[in-house]
DNA sequence: AATGTTTTATAGTGAACGATAAATATTTAC
DNA sequence: GTAAATATTTATCGTTCACTATAAAACATT
């Protein structure tokens, strides 16, 4: 039975059509993934999910490293690019890191996928040897951390903050405050829970800088 | 060729004795399970490091998930019971703060298993359908943020922090940040600065309140 | 209609998993 | 001594894992 082919935007090729919209299919990995982590998510239930046969997915996905990697891409620019535009556009250091953990919060606990960050948690106990994918999350999370200790510098350039914070450990403990909510996002706590800690962050801000 | 057979403190049993030291078979299984959590242990490896093979291990243990439940609970009391019993003992909860997290913050990187903390960690990721584990450490978050939170309203009543401190959310928040410097902890941070980033718990709690 | 190309579904592959059956070895109880 | 009991080693068991060989189906081109 010739299921009704997805209008694709790109120019028809040449042999049998994909009867799937890949971006459709990559989107319903990603939730698995999201939800289950790298290791625990099945090449059947992936496929299940994506309602495709495994000959499908490794022809278009490759393997299921690759599908992860891809699904962690996507992942990250649809759901925490806007976040960190605006963390970078707040003017004032103390509004931006408050409103930056309670967009986190929402996320975190958002109702299709209530289950933390992917980056953080879904390679959390993964074999060893699965060395690109280690590097993939943790190049994301460093980038985190790194994009909070920019701010900061410019926070003690804008005189917001004193000059002489540590910025390193602030950064860090930030962001370990930010991937501790994605435990406790796992944890099953109510978005007010999660939310009623996400607004102690601002509290490990040194005190605001009384400038000339 | 009989092992030299170590010696039990236990009365000797009618059958053949065990030719391996039982206690000191669930503390390697227990490394085993700190440094690379639940399911990537195999029984195999388990069984390497334990130096037994497998029916002595299901005679002696039933199976993989009471291993760990066992090496679970002797992980909790022997690196968590001093830690804890010292935080509640000390009188001033700025100060108990403080030294709960540079203390934990030398367990989760103590040299044998700079892997974070068991309890955090060695479930994450795992089937759903292991209850018991997944229970069991939950049990433990839970205990934890219930011991900050008991402590909170203990220093509310000694006039240390405001009454109107949301405890709760507070002891959560902290709790988070524990949590958080496990994942810190995996993702190679050296001690300095773990130590760093958990001197900024005490920040989290709320100026010390000037009582009459 | 014939041919070439790509995707599809079926049905597997070998490897690793947790757990065990069977036979042997070593002890105590009598 | 002999039987009962327990631990040991060896060699698997059945399942699930990520992945793929094969061939039929569905398209474009001619």
């Amino acid at each position: 039975m010739p299921a009704q082919r997805p209008r694709q935007s790109e120019p028809r090729g040449k042999g049998r059509p994909r009867a799937f919209d890949r971006a459709q299919a990559l989107n319903k990995a990603l939730e698995i993934f999201w939800r289950q982590g790298y290791a625990p998510a099945s090449v059947a239930e992936l496929c299940k999910a994506m309602e495709i046969n495994p000959p499908s997915l490794y022809a278009s996905f490759g393997n299921k490293a690759n599908l992860f990697l891809e699904a962690l891409r996507h992942y990250e620019h649809t759901y925490w690019d806007a976040p960190a535009r605006r963390f970078l556009a707040e003017a004032d250091v103390y509004s931006a890191v408050e409103q930056f953990f309670q967009e986190a919060a929402e996320i975190l606990l958002s109702p299709e996928t209530p289950c933390g960050c992917m980056v953080v948690l879904a390679a959390v106990n993964i074999s060893e040897d699965e060395k690109e994918i280690i590097a993939a999350v943790r190049a994301l999370r460093l980038a985190t951390k790194t994009m909070f200790a920019d701010r900061f510098r410019r926070a003690i350039q804008d005189g917001q903050i004193p000059a002489d914070t540590d910025v390193p450990a602030l950064a860090g403990a930030l962001n370990t405050l930010l991937e501790g909510l994605s435990l406790q996002a796992r944890d099953g706590l109510f978005q007010s829970e999660l939310k009623a800690i996400a607004a102690h962050a601002v509290r490990m801000l040194p005190p605001r800088s009384q400038h000339a």
